[in-house]
DNA sequence: GATGAATGAGCGTTCATTCAT
DNA sequence: CATGAATGAACGCTCATTCAT
């Protein structure tokens, strides 16, 4: 976590500095990012960076932090209605919602893809280890349900099929940003529901 | 490329130049990479390194080229006959052979995926400049003449589709390296079964 | 010597920063302790700090000159009287200040250990240059006078022989510390005894 | 340990960098010396440094290797003796070792000074560590066998003496190199048979 | 008088690359 | 052709001190 010197600091100056963080961390992998260009693109001095943050790691846990929370947001209305959906009906809102956020956070997205690229990293265990809510255990909760409730051929293999879902969904977020202008649109949404109609048939009881 | 000096080598040398080059490249993104380790664990004098390599960037640019000519020996037999066979079936064939590929060699796997990780960085741009040849390309192709043949529906959004089938290759190499026993099984092609009667159903035209 | 500030402070304050001080100049040399630390420590700001003392030095040096007058204040009576008593009887009653000195304020012991490690550093000169009144000195001056008395042989080298004496306190004051329980007690005492004995018999005239 | 690059450079430079990290242990403590400033006087680049060595630490535990030995050289002959002499000539011999050591080699002399200064810090734990050979272990040793001989008085704190007779070693020694010219002379000599005369009376059976 | 943000030099260390032999 | 010493920029981080509020 920052320390109280950053959250005292001028909302401009503040958010001057993550972006530029935001910038770094969306280019480089981790253990790329320089905190010595940060400070100089941030135009802050080398001895001010370390005022405000314990280390490199403090500033990129507190961005993942960020990051995760603003997710949630973008999640949260979905995840509360969970059980009143279906099991492809929730797929489709939490697809929707990564494209979301997605579309309006690109930095955090690309942040978020060159973490998954540094798996097996110190920082990932971390990260893991104080964050818990790896994408695909979501989906494995969400089928496991969605089998009790015979939506779901019970012979699948759960976490195949949940790591598969977990990595449409990023692969989703990647050619979206790619490929697509910036501006969330219908046309992802039909790709979505025909994804959705696509596994409906591959793993759904009917 | 290499300079002249490297291929006149003795071949045990220069294989064993190149298997360190490739545990240290499976170990580490290709910045994390280090020609000082490289050098110590291949026991030859840094000075020699640099009178093979032009760079920490030839070698790897050239270690790239190396696998991706022994994928396509996996690749070739699917690829010569990929006029007699439907577009399902030859999906199988590459993914099959992929994973193959993977079992056989699951260092290169393991740099693959660390590649993927690093896109939009400047190497990543260099290698897409020198080399080109990527998964979803061919997979545009072979969407292009399946549709042709009227195997698959014509509506389909060829770029997203063939970049889809591309991912779900990686994801499937990535599942099949984590998860599942170092050996070649039957249960790993049954999964890819699956999948491709999960696409077919989704896109095929019936 | 630190500003006025610093003595208009409550002397509640003013002895908590002390404190902290002390603490850390008996963990670090003075090279190694830290301003940084001992603000935190100490509860004040970085700022505050500079307001009460010009430097880290300045704070350093005011602490030698504490620790040196509350030292004095366990040798006052021991000089007073030094004309009462023998060379030796001196000699005794100095080491027991000392020890009792260690005794009740440990952690000064541990400063001035600290201190005899650095010497040759600049600060050392620094504070040899304000504060002149180094131990083998009064020994030095005891040595005359207890010549001119008759109690000591007047062949022997006094520079040294003073020198031993300053050096013989302080290594009976780290033994003490290191491997005495810390309680001021007869066995120390004892010890003192002996040696005052063999100075006795090494160099008294009888 | 130095790397084999240091072993393999000219006797004229490994000697300079030598003498350069000897001028810079004996005027700073450990923690306090700079590879920045050895590197700048021994005019060699910084990579240079650990290309010879692998750290500070490793440079400086060398060093104290080389001072070891050239310090066993001084004793050697008196320790291979040790059981012709009796207690007090053996005693008069190492001191004299001591300071002819010293005599020879100041700079290291002020390095060992320093790092008595050092005790408990880290690099002093790992000196331990490795090297054992602490003076006032010898020092037990030599009086417990004194004891059986019956040249001691048995009634005597073995632990206490011992790190008293290594103190005044080192205190005569220190003595002895900043109050003396730098040569080798009589007179040191005379007040070492001094000191063990007064010890003789203080310890020795009669 | 109190605050704490700002500063930049300095730390030990690693790096890819060059070049004289 | 092989060698490995030399290089200096860059790394993350800590420091004592200044100064505007």
């Amino acid at each position: 976590m920052p320390k109280e010197t950053f959250f005292n600091l001028p909302e401009e100056k503040r958010q001057q500095i993550l972006n530029v963080a935001i910038d770094e961390f969306a280019t480089n992998t981790y253990a790329q990012a320089s905190v010595n260009r940060i400070v100089e693109k941030a135009g802050i001095a080398k001895g001010s960076f370390y005022q405000y943050f314990k280390s490199k790691k403090d500033l990129f846990l507190y961005l993942m932090q960020v990051i995760g929370e603003e997710k949630m947001t973008y999640l949260a209305p979905t995840l509360q209605n969970i059980h009143q959906y279906d099991f492809f009906t929730c797929l489709r809102e939490i697809y929707a919602a990564g494209i979301r956020f997605a579309t309006q956070y690109p930095k955090y997205a690309e942040i978020g893809k060159k973490l998954l690229a540094s798996k097996d990293t110190p920082i990932f265990e971390e990260l893991v280890d104080q964050n818990l809510p790896v994408a695909s255990q979501l989906f494995q909760e969400l089928l496991h349900q969605a089998i009790q409730r015979g939506e779901i051929r019970p012979d699948i293999d759960i976490n195949l099929i949940a790591y598969l879902i977990a990595s449409i969904n990023t692969t989703l977020l990647e050619y979206y940003t790619e490929n697509i202008n910036q501006e969330f649109d219908e046309k992802i949404l039909n790709t979505v529901e025909k994804f959705i109609d696509l596994l409906r048939n591959g793993i759904g009881t009917k």
